[in-house]
DNA sequence: ACCTGAACACCGTTCAAGT
DNA sequence: ACCTGAACACCGTTCAAGT
């Protein structure tokens, strides 16, 4: 075993420097996710995360890519659509500083593939229960819609939602 | 008539101010927004906003509740809840970037009393024409998950709006 | 290969002045 | 009141070196 200093020496910078951008986000929001301060978190010097990530952005699509699988993993997890509906908006409520990044204004997913590729595959998912293609978009639409209310605080704590997703159908 | 560099000396800079953040947000992107280049743009200097606008955050606010009381305006126009759901959705593919400043990661409504009460006018007018609440929320949330998805790229051109709004009662 | 320190052009914010 | 220029501590990115 290594100590995990000598480790970035040996490949493990680049998850070390995802997980220490993660723990920013969490902590500081997306304003406090510098390139310098992850390079920081992780130990290096700020200049070293540029060996494994073109720019701040292509780390940052990374994380929200990484999100998507996890989103995708909790998906698959969940049996039929309104489990999945669930499941999603757990997703959406125990990460909402990743979620808003996954979908926030600061990424356009058209110009990072992998980014869009990961997000795709999160929705097939959710495509694979429904009874037809609108179906599935609605879906898809509301949870996502949902997600985000909450996410930004216009979405009352009151509201059972199990009360909303039965009116989609 | 004075003109409008004397109008900064008499009141005019603040909406001047917004007038160049929007069309640095549409040219540039969030990215782009940067206090210095708002006032750049409106020709002062570096510091002058700050007369009207306690930090950069704080214009962002005002610039999304500005969109959100056009939003509201755009959606009183548009008659019953099908209408207003098009309204809805035309307002944020015809203004993406403002759209996603008004419900980005970067903005907290929570802590922009000012943003909450703008946003909440709007969701008042959609609350208006449905038949009880639940419904009203899973319209709202289907709209605004469409919308987003939509300007992440994640929504297929092909789609035909009314065939996914007519899956919510 | 992987990491570092110095450098560049920026940025948000503050402050002491100017009119 | 409203605006300015200098200053501070940051930031993303690039570059020439070091091992």
């Amino acid at each position: 075993m290594s100590t995990s200093k000598e480790a970035y020496h040996h490949g493990e910078l680049r998850p070390a420097l995802l997980a220490a951008a993660e723990a920013l986000l969490v902590a500081e929001g997306p304003a406090g996710l510098s390139l310098r301060a992850v390079a920081r978190g992780a130990g290096v010097s700020h200049n070293a995360p540029y060996r494994h990530f073109a720019s701040r952005e292509a780390l940052l699509a990374a994380l929200a890519a990484e999100g998507f699988s996890r989103l995708a993993a909790a998906l698959r997890a969940a049996p039929g659509l309104a489990g999945q509906g669930r499941a999603y908006l757990d997703f959406a409520a125990a990460h909402p500083a990743l979620y808003r990044l996954m979908f926030g204004a600061e990424l356009r997913a058209g110009s990072h593939p992998a980014l869009k590729l990961a997000a795709g595959e999160a929705f097939s998912v959710l495509s694979g229960v429904a009874a037809d293609r609108a179906g599935a978009l609605a879906a898809w639409a509301l949870v996502h819609g949902i997600a985000g209310l909450r996410a930004d605080g216009h979405w009352p704590a009151d509201v059972v939602l199990d009360s909303v997703l039965t009116r989609v159908t």
